[in-house]
RNA sequence: GGGCGAGUGGCGGAACGGUAUACGCGGCGGACUUAAAAUCCGCUGCCGAAAGGCUUGUGGGUUCAAGUCCCACCUCGCCCACCA
């Protein structure tokens, strides 16, 4: 027997032993189950590096620690096969993807089993077999069966350099997600799965799930909901109506014109025939310009042009210009807004180019609604001088309101700007000023706490320019200048310095002309004048429904999944045209609608299929002549979207998933993958699981796939991430050689907390294996006269809540922390020492394996993933505390009992506190039972 | 512009409102060795010779007690972004 941790020949016994004796195998048909996921990987290749360890690491832990509690775990391993890495790597290299995915798929499958992980490959998926993608062909017919699945054609997202469509997820910033080529837009015929009918599913799913907010806040984000009006205004002199989409109908009588998407299918008609060559021209330099440069263009290069044409408000029938811009978007809401520049940002940039009027209809509301409000009506002057740029500010101190600009009540009737001036002169002296702005009515709720009332004022802001400085001393009011000290503030100063609301929006509107785009009440608005947002929005609204002309209407960002890819590597999709090119499904006994060979791979905007002679041939045997198939793939998202479903019956061969068992597996327990998913393969896994339950193919409980999702942090190397092209990479390999998989199964999940990313350290490692083989001398310690101690307790009792929180950075640590305090001991209870080695065995299972066998002097049950996991017992101790003078640690004492008086005692007999006391007499005391005594004593 | 999150030693990071800096890396000193590596032992937040004092981005507040709770600010990171 080895004195000495010998990893390489430790592992090596244990992994011909497991391979023997599968402990891995699920059974199905158990009823305590848990589903212990990974995002299954892309065999890119490239192979695994030291971040993708991390992920598995952790799963493995989860499912090994779950079967030590009893339940039975599916811990399933699979392949996202299809895809367009293979296939470009198959043109460059003259061969076919498939030939680059199975050896991918190989050399993947043998660096997994590296990991020492529990997988049940007996469960195994590849999306781009044909005994797969037969059921991802199924499951498409399903939704065309319900009218879920649709060919439609539109404007769709297109990458040149890929030559394929995309899903408006796969287009970051206007670019595509994997190549990052510009994406344009092209017209075509496609297929679409109808996710938006889900949106507001998909969004109130998200309460059921242990999620991160972060990813469902996302999600949301990206379904975009929003609650607003749809109305319609009539064209002058035409029987067309524009229907625009807004959810501040609160600011209607602020509409000064109408904004329609320049692709709008009524902008043609709308521009006045003297107008329309301009217009063509406009729109050419709009289609010139890529989504990018639209989504990139600076507010102040609004491009618009005017059509000519008028629309009629409809409450108050005055006559509105109606023009087309390309800061509006055709997908979103009606693809026309009413252009409302006083209170909305991209209006006010769009009116101010184009000289629109600017209609203020929406007054600041600032404060608290109090009781018994007092009402007055008050200025605030804002006091510039140009020579320095700075503001007259009042500093009344913290007691009476901090920094003010210059304010005051003005009396019935009284002209604001006199009021103002004569303020200036009281406070100040200075009497030399030019008024060169004013704000509309604000009105402010607050405690006036000197006079002990509550006010409401109506408040009228004005910026005056000094002129110069000259003060007259004669003005000033005694009696209140003692009472505050003048300071002139810069603007940044003012910004930060001055906290009262009505004051900074003043400042806000008049110095950095501000438009109001909040909530308020309004004005100039009809009958609703005076009305707050609310209020207003709900009358509003109420009326336009009765008069017929608009609707509440919630609209969604969530566009349809587009599934149509003019690629080769995917599940070809199943549907045949009849001559007349009407689309019908591929009947079942054809499935699977095999990828025809006869084809080269180069992309050419349309499907490489398209070119098989062999799948036009195809199509015509089996259903006539002029019958053809659909030439485009699916998105490989679609293979993802429910291949944990087919984990549970990877090998039916008569169908998809077997229902009983999916209703008792679903939903999974624990699914550990990336961030990178969160608004792509998660949405759609929701989706697809939600059709499914809603049909009738699965329970219809079962709405939400993944209960309980963890994100893994990445793991970088010089502050970027792990990637072939960059050669920053950390293989496992020589880590494994040296330290032993153990040690680097240890290591990734002591780096930090599982979440963060964390820069690779290649040193850290060593401090695991140091553990490993201190850990690996402890076992001689071992005595079957030792007694249980508290110490083994302590550690059971601490990693129980750091597993259920994922912390498992702690739960590593609290082991060393263990043998540390053991180390110091002459021997060690066989019971505990063996309780200690089960809870290591999902971290380091080669060397818990084996310490658990050499810890048993006879009668060894066979393997520690047998045995279960142990539980921290409750022990009877005396109470320790601390005990602190004036707030200062002194000591810890032991308690007899846990009461006050005990404490104190126990206290006053330790020699640190008496030395600490010097007899002072103890003027407080807190106690806390079980934790600290706190004795407040003068001096 | 909007949303979310984070600021603790030389580094990764610990801390139910109760001795801040656990655990590990690195560093320093020592043992073993002809020597190095590996391993083992001791020390290691900062200032100070010591006594002692100071310390969780900054400034306020609540509390007997604040890294932790509240307010404001600064910095960094991520996501979304002309979404009407």
């Amino acid at each position: 027997m080895d004195r000495h941790y010998n990893h390489q020949k430790i592992e090596q016994k244990w992994r011909d032993v497991w391979e023997k004796n599968k402990l891995s195998t699920a059974d199905l048909s158990s009823k305590d189950k848990y589903y212990c996921l990974d995002m299954f990987p892309y065999p890119s290749g490239d192979g695994l590096h030291v971040g993708h360890w991390r992920g598995y690491v952790m799963s493995d832990f989860y499912a090994r620690y779950q079967m030590l509690l009893g339940k039975t775990v599916l811990h399933p391993m699979g392949f996202d096969a299809f895809g367009l890495p293979a296939e470009n790597a198959a043109i460059k290299h003259k061969s076919h993807p498939k030939k680059f995915t199975d050896n991918a798929i190989e050399s993947f499958t043998k660096q997994l089993n590296q990991l020492g992980a529990c997988f049940d490959w007996s469960k195994r998926v590849v999306t781009s077999d044909p005994e797969y993608y037969r059921w991802t062909q199924w499951l498409f017919l399903q939704f065309f069966k319900h009218g879920m699945a649709e060919k439609r054609k539109s404007l769709v997202n297109w990458c040149p350099n890929d030559q394929t469509v995309l899903a408006n997820e796969q287009v970051v910033n206007g670019c595509c997600d994997r190549c990052g080529a510009k994406v344009t837009k092209k017209e075509l015929s496609q297929w679409y799965l109808k996710t938006s009918e889900y949106a507001q599913e998909l969004i109130d799913g998200l309460e059921q799930v242990k999620w991160p907010e972060r990813v469902k806040s996302l999600q949301r984000n990206w379904i975009g909901k929003s609650v607003g009006v749809e109305l319609a205004f009539k064209i002058k002199d035409s029987a067309s109506e524009i229907p625009v989409f807004t959810t501040r109908i609160d600011t209607i009588f602020g509409v000064t014109a109408i904004v329609l998407a320049p692709e709008h299918q009524l902008a043609k008609e709308l521009v006045v025939p003297e107008r329309s060559d301009g217009f063509q021209e406009y729109l050419q330099t709009v289609s010139a310009k890529t989504n990018v440069d639209r989504a990139q263009a600076k507010e102040s290069e609004k491009t618009a042009y005017e059509t000519g044409s008028f629309a009629i408000h409809p409450l108050t029938n005055k006559e509105i210009p109606i023009y087309v811009a390309d800061y509006v978007l055709l997908e979103y809401g009606t693809g026309a807004v009413m252009c409302v520049p006083a209170h909305d940002e991209r209006d006010y940039q769009f009116a101010i180019t184009h000289k629109l009027p600017i209609k203020p209809v929406i007054e600041p509301e600032t404060g608290e609604v109090l009781d018994n409000e007092e009402f007055r009506e008050s200025i605030i002057a804002i006091v510039e001088d140009p020579t320095t740029g700075k503001f007259l500010t009042l500093n009344w101190g913290k007691e009476l309101g901090g920094r003010l600009f210059i304010g005051g009540g003005r009396d019935n009737n009284e002209d604001a700007e006199i009021t103002a001036r004569r303020e200036i002169a009281e406070e100040t002296g200075y009497t030399d000023l030019e008024l060169i702005g004013q704000t509309g009515t604000l009105h402010h709720h607050y405690r006036a706490y000197s006079k002990g009332v509550n006010r409401i004022i109506d408040v009228t802001g004005l910026h005056f320019r000094l002129k110069s400085k000259k003060q007259d001393p004669t003005k000033l009011e005694d009696n209140e200048i003692d009472k505050f000290k003048i300071e002139w503030l810069t603007k940044s100063e003012v910004e930060r310095l001055i906290v009262d609301e009505s004051h900074i929006l003043s400042f806000h509107f008049l110095v950095n002309k501000q438009i109001y785009t909040d909530k308020g009440r309004l004005t100039d608005s009809g009958s609703y004048s005076g009305l707050s947002s609310d209020e207003a929005s709900e009358k509003i609204t109420n009326d336009l429904e009765k008069k017929k002309l608009g609707k509440a209407v919630t609209t969604y960002r969530l566009r349809d999944w587009l599934v149509s890819r003019q690629r080769y590597w995917g599940a070809p999709i199943p549907i045949v045209y009849d001559p007349q090119g009407q689309p019908h499904p591929v009947k079942d006994e054809h499935l699977p609608l095999r990828l025809p060979e006869d084809v080269d791979f180069l992309p050419g905007g349309e499907s490489p299929i398209a070119r098989s002679a062999e799948y036009k041939e195809r199509a015509e045997t089996l259903y006539g002549k002029g019958w053809y198939f659909d030439t485009d793939t699916l998105d490989t998202f679609v293979d993802s979207s429910w291949y944990f479903l087919r984990y549970l019956s990877p090998t039916d061969e008569k169908q998809a998933f077997d229902k009983k068992t999916v209703n008792d597996w679903l939903p999974v327990d624990l699914y550990i993958g990336g961030i990178e998913h969160a608004t792509l393969h998660l949405l759609y896994a929701r989706f697809v699981t939600r059709f499914l339950a809603k049909h009738g193919y699965i329970d219809a409980k079962i709405t939400e796939p993944f209960m309980q999702l963890y994100n893994i942090g990445m793991v970088n190397l010089h502050g970027s991430k792990m990637s072939k092209s960059k050669g920053n990479v950390v293989s496992p390999d020589p880590l494994i050689e040296h330290y032993g998989t153990d040690a680097l199964r240890g290591y990734e999940l002591f780096m930090g907390p599982m979440e963060i990313d964390v820069e690779w350290n290649p040193r850290g490692i060593s401090g695991i294996h140091r553990f490993l083989i201190r850990l690996y001398k402890l076992v001689e310690k071992v005595s079957d006269s030792a007694k249980p101690s508290d110490e083994l307790n302590n550690y059971l009792a601490s990693i129980e809540p750091m597993i259920a929180e994922f912390r498992l950075n702690t739960v590593v640590a609290e082991a060393m922390k263990l043998i540390n305090n053991w180390e110091k001991f002459e021997t060690i209870s066989r019971g505990d020492f063996q309780k200690f080695i089960i809870t290591l065995s999902p971290i380091y299972p080669f060397l818990a394996e084996e310490l658990w066998e050499k810890s048993f002097s006879s009668n060894y049950p066979g393997s520690v993933f047998a045995a279960s996991w142990p539980k921290a017992t409750t022990i009877e101790r005396l109470k320790t505390i601390k005990v602190l003078i004036n707030q200062k640690f002194i000591a810890t004492v032991e308690l007899t009992a846990n009461d006050e008086e005990s404490a104190v005692s126990a206290a006053l007999q330790d020699p640190q506190v008496e030395k600490t006391l010097l007899n002072r007499p103890i003027i407080k005391r807190i106690y806390k039972p079980g934790e600290v005594l706190n004795l407040i004593v003068s001096g």
